[in-house]
RNA sequence: GGAGGGGUACCAAAGCGGUCAAAUGGGGCGGGCUGUAAACCCGUUGACUUCGGUCUUCGAAAGUUCGAAUCUUUCCCCCUCCA
């Protein structure tokens, strides 16, 4: 029955290629196994980018597994220059064990922790990469890499066709991470590697390798790029980034985020990030004739599996109250407080909205200003000399907007 | 180590003594249309401003000049070919 995990990725469109699918499948039909997946920490949080592989980790469990969470202390300080058509700033140690701690949070809110049989395993490599000797490695695992081959690697010759600099250092990234996978197979007992299709190269190295060392077999399994259906790949933008973790991009955005998704994705993304059963999601697709209700269930579902049923409840009434009524009270907008005493002289709107971040400079407040872009109460402000004082204030607090999406309460205190 | 070509805003790429806060395209943001969608159209995209301007920016530093992204010198970095 443990099969099923095997099925349930295929129905959801999670597989793109598998090293082995038939024999993973027999493997997968009479025990339970452990899989990895390994997770870049150069950042302090996950986004989007990452949360099919999340998904994936939750339906090991659903089905019996237990999943391997590798947070790549080690790795990322190489930096994988897959995908990426420069090399990435290298971060310091020190940042990287805080990055692991924040990132580590999002699992925590998203896996099943109390299972005793599926619980997952934590494990950051840099217990074992910072360790290595540089010639033993050579020895042992290096002589089992051909430059040949590696040449032929998509994220070298993408490098090298593009006259991009590739260092070293990078170019030794894809055996550190066939090296993870031999370690995890040992220690670990984990017989699978999952991740993104850029990691195909990578992931072909560990097993080639654990079949080299051990003649054993592992196996390693992609999952497609996720790209919107306008092509860009998703969660990619450096400044648009949609965060997991709730400091860096609230959960009433998150559900946004899902709610604003292109007709097209709808159904891939139900598929992908909730925990809706494929036919039941063909069903709806037959049954519902607004796209509109089967976006808001998209941002309910997807919400509640990351920041759960509160907050996903909580931000669909926000979003009710913003677009259908009027002035959004009391939900959980952000909201500014302004003290009584800086309103007696009154305040420039531009320094309002420049202060609070809610524009970057007083540049930006005015020029944005200027193209209709601010509303105070839902009106929008023509004047970019506009000064606010007590008023502008209807019980103690008005909201402004920017734009149609982003709205602000602000509060005298 | 030698020869040549480069480093310009978020990215790509023009400019090669003043008219350059820097063409153009992409991306971002705002507006219109709509359905909080897509496509399309319009505006905007260094900061500050009493809206007259002012200040900082074209790899780094120094220099030439009334005036430099543009010229010179040194340095740093990248690419190609040769060794």
């Amino acid at each position: 029955m443990k099969n099923n995990f095997l099925l349930e990725m295929k129905s959801r469109g999670f597989i793109s290629q598998c090293t082995n699918l038939e024999g993973l499948e027999k493997l997968c039909n009479n025990q339970s196994i452990n899989g990895y997946i390994g997770f870049d920490c150069t950042a302090s949080s996950l986004h989007v980018g990452s949360l099919l592989q999340i998904m994936i980790l939750r339906l090991m469990q659903k089905h019996g597994h237990r999943p391997i969470v590798l947070l790549g202390g080690g790795t990322t300080l190489i930096g994988d220059p897959s995908g990426k058509d420069s090399t990435r700033k290298i971060l310091d140690q020190k940042q990287i064990k805080k990055n692991i701690k924040n990132i580590k949070k999002v699992f925590e809110k998203t896996l099943n922790t109390k299972n005793k049989s599926t619980k997952p395993i934590f494990v950051d490599n840099s217990k074992w990469l910072t360790k290595l000797n540089y010639i033993k490695f050579l020895r042992d695992i290096g002589k089992h890499f051909t430059i040949n081959k590696m040449l032929t690697f998509e994220s070298v010759k993408l490098r090298l066709e593009r006259e991009q600099s590739l260092s070293y250092m990078e170019f030794n990234y894809m055996i550190l991470q066939a090296y993870d996978f031999y370690q995890l197979f040992r220690k670990n007992n984990c017989i699978l590697q999952i991740g993104g299709s850029d990691q195909w190269g990578n992931i072909l190295n560990g097993v080639e390798l654990i079949r080299r060392i051990l003649q054993k077999d592992s196996f390693g399994l992609t999952t497609p790029l996720i790209t919107l259906s306008s092509g860009a790949k998703m969660g990619k933008t450096e400044k648009g980034a949609v965060w997991l973790n709730e400091d860096l991009y609230s959960p009433y955005d998150y559900w946004q985020f899902w709610r604003n998704s292109n007709d097209n994705d709808v159904k891939r993304f139900l598929n992908f990030f909730t925990d809706i059963k494929s036919d039941e999601i063909e069903k709806l697709f037959i049954n519902e004739k607004n796209i509109n209700n089967l976006k808001i269930l998209l941002a309910n579902e997807a919400t509640k599996i990351l920041h759960g049923k509160t907050a996903s409840i909580k931000s669909e009434k926000t979003a009710k109250a913003t677009f259908n009524d009027n002035r959004g009270v009391g939900l959980n907008l952000p909201e500014i407080k302004i003290k009584s005493l800086q309103l007696n002289k009154g305040i420039k709107l531009i320094d309002i909205l420049s202060n609070y971040n809610i524009l970057k400079s007083k540049s930006e407040a005015r020029r944005t200003i200027l193209n209709r872009g601010i509303k105070i109460d839902n009106k929008i402000i023509i004047d970019d000399n506009k000064i606010i004082d007590k008023k502008d204030f209807k019980n103690n607090f008005l909201k402004i907007s920017f734009g149609k999406k982003k709205h602000y309460i602000i509060r005298i205190i």
